[in-house]
DNA sequence: ATGCCCGTCCGTGACGGA
């Protein structure tokens, strides 16, 4: 079995890499995050062509979350338990942005995760994006209890490491490497999931997330903020792992490369 | 070469992204 995510930054935008993509990757269970459409607006017949029922959870212009599958969708759920929402300057209620979408693909239990940016350290959506972790935190505790394998994965905007960024310098002071957000990391870890780290390819980190700007991309100025963190049983089952860097390459790619992951099925059961 | 931000919106700049 093959699962694999991707931070799309726009389906829309991106539809012709991503059939090109599920074409010759052939993953069976793709999540996908900052789609940027509603439900109704997903291209669905597109990639239904191809062999894959979609499960989506989002709202229009922000964010959003999907999970494309070869294998039968069951036990659809949109949203954490007990989700956070966001108060944006001036609104007068808080909202509840389209961010985690769980699903059962093919007897395996898959949450597609966009987690909060957090903008600056001690910005009010910095303290969303630490509430929001730890209701990602709470999911994950209760459903491990009646649903395994289970993996996460998706965009965490978290380096696990100072290993995780070209230049660790670069990003003192900033979020996406304070201690509160990798100590939510370790919470996940805590709960019994592994990091599945994806193996070095042309360089030593493996990067998923290369800024558009100042050539970033062909000088590796990367970080690693797109995840798979699975339970003991997916994780032992793991053959291979690595970031499709072919895929953030040539015109009009997302900022973000896919984490592939291939699962012996056998080793599952 | 992988090449010097991009995507969205009743929208032509502001905002979010990380």
């Amino acid at each position: 079995m093959r699962l694999a995510t991707w931070n799309v930054n726009s389906v829309t935008a991106r539809l012709p890499r991503l059939l090109d993509w599920l074409g010759s990757r052939e993953p069976d269970v793709l999540c996908l995050q900052e789609i940027k459409v509603g439900a109704d607006d997903f291209p669905a017949a597109a990639v239904a062509d191809l062999g894959y029922d979609v499960a989506v959870h989002g709202t229009g212009r922000w964010a959003g979350v999907a999970i494309l599958s070869r294998r039968p969708i069951d036990d659809l759920r949109r949203g954490l338990i007990d989700e956070p929402g966001f108060l944006p300057d001036g609104a007068m209620f808080e909202v509840h942005e389209p961010r985690a979408i769980g699903a059962t693909c093919g007897g395996v239990r898959v949450w597609s995760v966009y987690v909060p940016n957090g903008r600056e350290v001690g910005h009010p959506h910095y303290e969303y994006k630490l509430r929001w972790l730890a209701a990602l935190r709470a999911t994950v505790d209760a459903e491990r209890m009646q649903s395994r394998p289970l993996v996460v994965l998706g965009d965490f905007n978290i380096a696990p490491t100072d290993a995780d960024v070209w230049d660790p310098n670069v990003f003192v002071g900033s979020t996406h490497v304070t201690e509160p957000e990798r100590a939510a990391l370790a919470d996940l870890r805590d709960a019994g999931l592994t990091d599945v780290l994806p193996r070095a390819q042309k360089y030593d980190a493996p990067y998923t997330y290369w800024d558009y700007r100042q050539l970033s991309f062909p000088k590796n100025r990367g970080m690693r903020i797109d995840l798979v963190y699975a339970d003991a049983t997916l994780a032992a089952a793991v053959t291979d792992a690595y970031v499709d860097r072919e895929a953030r390459k040539g015109d009009a790619p997302s900022d973000h490369a896919p984490v592939v992951v291939d699962v012996d099925d056998d080793a599952l059961q």
